[in-house]
DNA sequence: ACCTGAACACCGTTCAAGT
DNA sequence: ACCTGAACACCGTTCAAGT
């Protein structure tokens, strides 16, 4: 039987599991579907599409903030579960951050935020660049984490010490206080 | 004559203003130097080194903030003045995220930060946050506009309306505010 | 010391042709 | 409708050999 559209995304999403962004090439992903290069071209536009896609999952992955708590409490559980999504999926910041970046605004994401900070009795206009704020460090914080980790790992970086969960909620907390602010 | 290090550096961001990143590869950069793709690696050990040459040597073009003024007004300049010096560069902040993002601790930036936010009175756990909270988002946000801008450029993105310098401050102002608190 | 020539092991993408 | 085969136009990097 013919490929799916969804076969191809669960192969990407194996690879990149099992061997990271640098090893997901078109040819890679056809082999994993027992197909030539050229069969994936009559599915998806270009390789980019799909890590638009792959990107678009990771991010689906992030579970709502409760809305019985108070507004900026859900941004730090935003906050939070974002960068845990993030790290969870092996090179997860680096797919989103060059497939997904310039599109915050229209994400589902960067709705759910501006509508927390308007909760919260913020104008629209703050909701907007808070948004921008938020997400764009969050991505870009978690990005540089991913990175070392991977150069600590094959010793072109030497290892961060301390607590890194604490040192992100350090940083988040500065943002989130001066959306309050 | 034989090839210098330097003339390597200049070379690249020749084709980086003139043809984009997408466009610096060895071969094209040993055609500029009129020698074999080859030559360039008696002089640099791989291109991710000349990349993040070509980064270090953008930062550096960020200027110094005037210690005159208050400590938070030193942050907003830095702030303003590191975003603009991305942009200058075509695919500036592409360059920084991809090859410097993950030793902002270490940058001449990353250490003038944290001194600035120490003589406003924190804590050096709470300046290195801020350093954290403060560099990613710049650079995240603006190689967001500058990833956008090219997209929107071959049609493959809407435009953004309203006043883009206005939008950032908006946003940088949130994340000092925080830094403040 | 510095560079060439040639190769190795790849890329993303297109497209006529097959079934 | 869906895929193969073959090609096009490239990559980064290595390394013996030349000067």
């Amino acid at each position: 039987m013919a490929i799916q559209r969804q076969d191809i995304l669960a192969a990407a999403q194996r690879i990149l599991t099992a061997h990271g962004l640098a090893d997901l090439t078109m040819r890679r992903l056809a082999a994993e579907l027992d197909v030539q290069a050229s069969a994936i071209y009559w599915h998806i536009p270009h390789k980019q599409a799909l890590l638009a896609e792959v990107a678009d999952d990771l991010l689906a992955r992030v579970p709502e903030p409760s809305s019985r708590r108070r507004w900026d409490r859900q941004l730090h559980q935003l906050g939070t579960d974002l960068r845990t999504t993030l790290l969870a999926q092996r090179d997860g910041a680096e797919v989103v951050a060059a497939s997904r970046a310039s599109s915050l605004d229209t994400s589902h994401l960067g709705k759910r935020v501006v509508e927390i900070v308007e909760s919260g009795g913020h104008t629209h206009a703050h909701a907007v660049a808070s948004r921008d704020a938020l997400l764009h460090f969050v991505i870009g914080y978690t990005f540089d984490e991913q990175t070392h980790a991977v150069m600590a790992e094959h010793g072109a970086a030497p290892a961060r010490f301390g607590d890194a969960d604490a040192a992100y909620t350090a940083a988040l907390d500065i943002v989130i206080a001066g959306i309050r602010a």
